[in-house]
RNA sequence: CGCGGGGUAGAGCAGUGGCAGCUCGUAAGGCUCAUAACCUUGAGGUCGUGCGUUCGAAUCGCACCCCCGCAACCA
């Protein structure tokens, strides 16, 4: 039993629009692949995340189609759990911010804060709709330019001089969506007190230099060197969680607080604490064994845009509690994935939708070939012709060619025998290395290396046969041609458990094609090593069908048409 | 002077002072167990540009050029 435990945090898929490969390479398939290798090793991994509900794009996108948020938000929870079981996204619990649960920890996060004496109250002004009675959001006001006096420009920036505005500079603004005239308002709202909480956020982040890819490290710490804001943490808004006002004392309540709720930034990634609670909850588990137990880790998966986010205002928000609640132990972070040299945009129409891609030629292939284009260090990019190349020859002709010609050759020409011999000293390194180097490699982040540590022992195994010839002994020397398979079936049972986190559907329809039990992450078992696989244990399927079919031009001219 | 990332073979990338590497593609040869798959060998690079430091620079310094992210849709 391996007392450590680990906790994988990705990022909240924001539900107002569908699901499309940026955010299976952001953090979907990272973490699981992560989570997936943790268990295998027997460690204790708990994963975690759920739908980010909250917020002024979600309200936008409701009313542009007349529905209320609550209703959009229904409408893509079903969604996003879709595309999970479609791709296989091994999530101890996958939940949503509207739930009750959620509300009640945001809630106290925010009082622990309040208690600790890191919430400030300020006013401001913002744009406000007399005829709506409200006030609206930046993004909600359009108006003149007072530099060229174009119209229709948003408030912070116009498009049509490119000169950035200052707030409250755009003459006659109006909201965007009833074209009534808005005035600039005091308004009261909660911030956090980030510059009473630079220090400590400061000493955390210089303790992770060297652990962290050094780009995030870099951008973190600059960040921080330019001196942190107070945080607006509410805004004016009626979708969201609501402030507790009521357990405040009277002094301290922002003024007209029933109208106002949680900014979304504040409570998505409380999320991962309160997501924590759900689970544990339900499982007859204690949260704290993962939140305050100094043996249990936390890895974090997003998108390069959520950086700041993860690796000071969370930190922050959670040394504020004073709780000795676990901080971020390694953000997983990755740049943007580009479609066709493209950036990913619904308004170049270039999103390549996750739905669509897994039904049209299955989730495994999405995931090894996004896996091995993924944006570590810079930028990816999807290209069909190499999405192509890369499935057929290196997955297909490479790993599931290997795997065949292996298979089909120890029940054709050896009748399936169950014979037993002494590994290859060399291959049994090679294969103990594989496992080593793919583990080290994916508990630093380094996904596409711990895939060609794989691609590299498949090859070896061809190389093997090849330079062994088993067909050719097969006629003079048939024990000869039974060592050489019998080394090649533990290549094959290496290979069964290496690219189990990476394409575990492929993994498992391998276990069941040689009637094996499908690797249990789940149960208590160090599994990710090398294990003598005896053939005694094994009885290869009748109809034996390579694991993946090869794409033609065809299949990917039908996709984009 | 906003902050940060990147520019290395046709494509995608690794490589932070010591003969320029990996995967795919490509050319030639081999094999026939296997999904025309696999194996071997080869071709292909002024390492964005210029100057500098050094016995030695893709790697360190300075200057410059180009692409990208942080601010709308969006991970």
């Amino acid at each position: 039993m391996n007392t450590k435990k680990i906790l994988v945090a990705a990022a909240w898929p924001y539900v107002n629009g569908d699901i499309h490969i940026g955010h299976l390479a952001g953090y979907f398939i990272p973490a699981d692949i992560f989570t997936r290798y943790s268990r295998l090793k027997g460690i204790d991994t708990v994963f975690v995340s759920g739908s980010d509900c909250h917020g002024t794009p979600i309200t936008v996108e409701a009313d542009k189609r007349g529905i209320s948020a609550k209703e959009l938000v229904n409408e893509y929870i079903p969604k996003v759990h879709e595309i999970i079981n479609q791709y296989g996204i091994s999530y101890s619990l996958f939940t949503s911010t509207i739930t009750e649960n959620h509300k009640k920890v945001t809630q106290d996060v925010f009082l622990n804060l309040f208690k600790n004496g890191y919430i400030l109250k300020k006013k401001s002004l913002q744009y406000f709709s007399d005829t709506d009675n409200k006030f609206l959001p930046d993004r909600y006001v359009e108006g003149e330019c007072p530099h060229c006096h174009s119209q229709g420009q948003r408030s912070d920036q116009c498009e049509n001089c490119g000169r950035s505005l200052g707030f409250g500079e755009l003459i006659n603004p109006y909201s965007k969506l009833t074209k009534a005239p808005v005035t600039l308002k005091e308004t009261e709202h909660y911030f956090i007190d980030y510059p009473k909480l630079e220090g400590q956020i400061k000493e955390y982040v210089l303790n992770h230099e060297g652990t962290w890819k050094d780009w995030v490290f870099k951008e973190t710490i600059g960040f921080i060197n330019e001196g942190l804001q107070e945080r607006a943490i509410t805004r004016d808004l009626d979708w969201g969680v609501e402030i507790p006002v009521n357990d405040l004392p009277e002094e301290e309540r922002i003024e007209f607080a029933d109208t106002k709720r949680f900014y979304v930034w504040f409570d998505a990634v409380i999320g991962y604490l309160s997501a924590t609670i759900e689970y544990c909850n339900a499982n007859g588990l204690d949260y704290r064994d993962y939140w305050n137990n100094k043996d249990a880790k936390h890895y974090y998966f997003m998108g390069q845009d959520n950086l700041t986010f993860h690796t000071i205002f969370w930190p922050g928000q959670l040394i504020g509690q004073n709780l000795n609640y676990n901080l971020p132990y390694f953000p997983s972070i990755v740049k943007f994935l580009n479609a066709n040299g493209q950036k990913l945009s619904k308004s170049r129409g270039n999103i390549i939708d996750a739905k669509k891609v897994a039904d049209h030629f299955g989730a495994d292939l999405i995931r090894f070939y996004i896996t091995s284009i993924l944006p570590e260090n810079k930028e990816g990019n999807w290209d069909w012709n190499d999405f192509k190349n890369s499935v057929n020859s290196e997955l297909g002709g490479n790993i599931g060619n290997f795997i065949h010609r292996v298979l089909t050759f120890y029940k054709n020409k050896l009748n399936a025998d169950k014979f037993d011999f002494e590994i290859d000293s060399e291959l049994r390194n090679k294969i103990e290395l594989a496992f080593t180097n793919v583990g080290d490699f994916l508990e630093n982040g380094q996904f596409i290396s711990a895939l060609n540590e794989i691609k590299k022992l498949s090859t070896t195994g061809n190389q093997y046969f090849d330079y062994n010839k088993p067909w050719e002994k097969l006629k003079t020397d048939i024990p000869e041609a039974q060592r050489i398979i019998f080394n090649c079936i533990q290549l094959v049972n290496a290979l069964r458990i290496l690219i189990n986190p990476f394409i575990p559907a492929a993994s498992n329809k391998l276990s069941e094609n040689l009637g094996l039990n499908i690797l249990e992450s789940e149960i208590d078992h160090d599994q990710f090593k090398f294990t003598k696989l005896s053939l005694a244990g094994i009885t290869v399927v009748e109809q034996l069908q390579p694991l993946f079919k090869k794409i033609e031009d065809e299949h990917i001219t039908a996709f984009n048409a």
